[in-house]
DNA sequence: GGTGTTTAGGCGAACGTTCGCCCGAACGTT
DNA sequence: AACGTTCGGGCGAACGTTCGCCTAAACACC
């Protein structure tokens, strides 16, 4: 075992009484420079260091984020976990807080999980990624007045703190882009209907179309899970319209789909940047040294996390995070999956 | 604020001293069928769960395993943190325990992070990853007698409780296959010298070479950090050697380097696979979409860090995990990007 | 010189458990 | 009838903090 020195044995060392010592380390109460220095060399010469669980008693707080993520399948992957997990747990440091991860449960008994977490004060506070519509985790937090923060949108009726990013603004630059490009008739590779992060995202596509004046026809729009088939079929189905409803590009709702969609036009026989446009959203590792490299969306995720942490520490502390809702832009990133000449590598 | 409900609420409700109802949940101590029932049913009529701060204090445990990760840029990516995560945080709570997460430390002060997490009661064990010939934390905790299990080897004089996949088997699996595909000279992309990882793979290497009586041209081997332009820039300069030294097929010791070798082949246009083989470690996502998929070795993650896991359990509990030591077998996935004929994709 | 006011630090209490010890009743056993 | 044994459950204590209240000295002020 480590942890044997405590509070009362620095005190011995000092020549203080213990609470003394608690005022020290915590920084209250008034000590006079002297005895506090006398306490930090005994602090120092032990090696002594405050008993969480003691302290969590105590203050009832555990200085503990929960978290939790759907499993991405293993083909696919999780282009921003490293990132965003490596972010959070970075800013959730600055604070004196440690992120703590949970199993995804299945959605029966999930609120369960939630509601588990926080009456046993495992936790100060949740992270809730992943949010749908009327998201059951989010109504309990409210009803509970549990310290949280979403990353993603909900009902648009209920007011809590979260952070997103533009989706829509997203695919409404790429496809602005693939129109800068001098594309007329462009696809959507879209998410299932259900979605809400996918309806967002094809509004942009709608909104881009609609302010060039470019009719959208609806067989242009295909609707799938995020798979590298779903992509690749879609793309297949597409340029089998007759010519004059053949699209020239697409904009797809995230990059594995978008690989999928290049692979299929290259299958066609298409020039892909000059023949046939695509664009993806997230930047995933490796987008760059695909051929051709993909243009895409990147989503400024430290920046997500910083501010999803610095929120949810505001909740805890129950001051009232401001702003309370934050929407930020993902970047274009242009590369040779769009662009009709120039850049080719 | 939530945990209000404390062993003394659910007591008063069941007519019974707290200690006992703590006796009941804990299964422990003798209690008639009928009263344990009754506090049963007060338990769950209150909603109340265990404190877990105050059972941390009195117990002297936090039911929390610290891990921590060397971040990967972003242009490359975790291959397999999101399903390492997944498997690690559901096999730890069926073990009643959670993941905590900290800040990758930077080496200096590395095995101070280690020593206050320890000292301070916040973790009860560590899972250590990206582990280094004489890595100081593992020295630590040896000294210290603090649980933890590796994720990888390091001084084979200490004696520890590590998993690891064997690489070296990996790597010779890999160079075999491109030895029954017909290839005589081949090279091995392989990580920097300092590299304890990347020692055990090369070494796979040159024993394939050995058994199959070839001879292994120094120019051959290149060692590199992990990154695309690594490996174009290798391909690149081992296709410039004289044709009778010339490689037709190489061996990366990971897919981003694989990829750039697939890149530069493609460049000089060679038909990878037919004419120059490559293979890849990792099946890092999307290895299958590329063009050619990617021949890689997949290592056994679920597996991994289900042993791990349970061995850290052990070690929690002042059992000796039996085996102490576990290494684990990759998985060669053939695809095209290594075979002459058949497979096109 | 009595009455505030500040400064430095002591002290009791409580946070909600778990653990070991104790005791009384019920049940056999010699 | 006296004596172990088991069963069911109560009870005190301790885990190591933090927090608020109290006090004694020092200092100033009129």
């Amino acid at each position: 075992m480590a942890g044997r020195i405590t509070l009362k044995d620095v005190a011995a060392r000092a020549g203080v009484s213990y609470q003394t010592v608690s005022k020290v380390i915590n920084g209250n109460g008034n000590v006079a420079a002297e005895t506090e220095a006398q306490i930090w060399r005994a602090v120092e010469e032990l090696g002594y260091r405050v008993n969480v669980a003691a302290r969590n008693l105590r203050t009832r707080a555990s200085g503990l984020i929960g978290y939790t993520w759907a499993p991405s399948p293993p083909d696919r992957g999780n282009p921003i976990l490293d990132q965003f997990l490596t972010s959070v747990v970075a800013a959730a440091e600055a604070h004196g807080y440690h992120l703590m991860l949970f199993p995804h449960p299945p959605a029966i008994e999930e609120v369960d999980v939630y509601r588990q977490l926080m009456r046993s004060g495992r936790v100060d506070g949740f992270i809730v990624a992943s949010t749908n519509y009327d998201d059951p985790r989010i109504r309990l937090l409210i009803d509970e007045a549990f310290p949280f923060v979403a990353f993603g949108r909900s009902n648009p009726e209920w007011d809590f703190p979260f952070v997103d990013v533009d989706g829509r603004a997203g695919i409404r630059m790429a496809t602005e882009h693939l129109i800068e490009q001098g594309h007329r008739a462009i696809a959507l590779l879209a998410w299932p209907d259900h979605s809400l992060v996918g309806a967002d995202r094809t509004e942009g596509y709608c909104e881009a179309m609609a302010a060039a004046g470019l009719a959208v026809d609806p067989a242009w729009v295909h609707h799938s899970e995020s798979a590298f088939q779903a992509g690749y079929a879609a793309v297949q189905q597409l340029l089998s319209l007759p010519p004059d409803r053949r699209p020239t590009a697409v904009a797809a709702l995230d990059d594995t789909l978008a690989i999928g969609a290049i692979r299929a036009a290259l299958d066609a026989g298409l020039q892909v940047g000059a023949d046939f446009g695509v664009t993806g959203f997230d930047d995933a590792p490796g987008a760059q040294y695909l051929s051709p490299s993909l243009t895409t969306l990147r989503q400024p995720i430290p920046q997500v996390a910083e501010q999803l942490t610095a929120m949810l520490i505001d909740c805890i502390h129950r001051r009232t995070p401001s702003p309370k809702q934050v929407i930020l832009p993902p970047r274009l990133i242009v590369r040779a999956s769009s662009v009709r000449v120039g850049v080719r590598d």
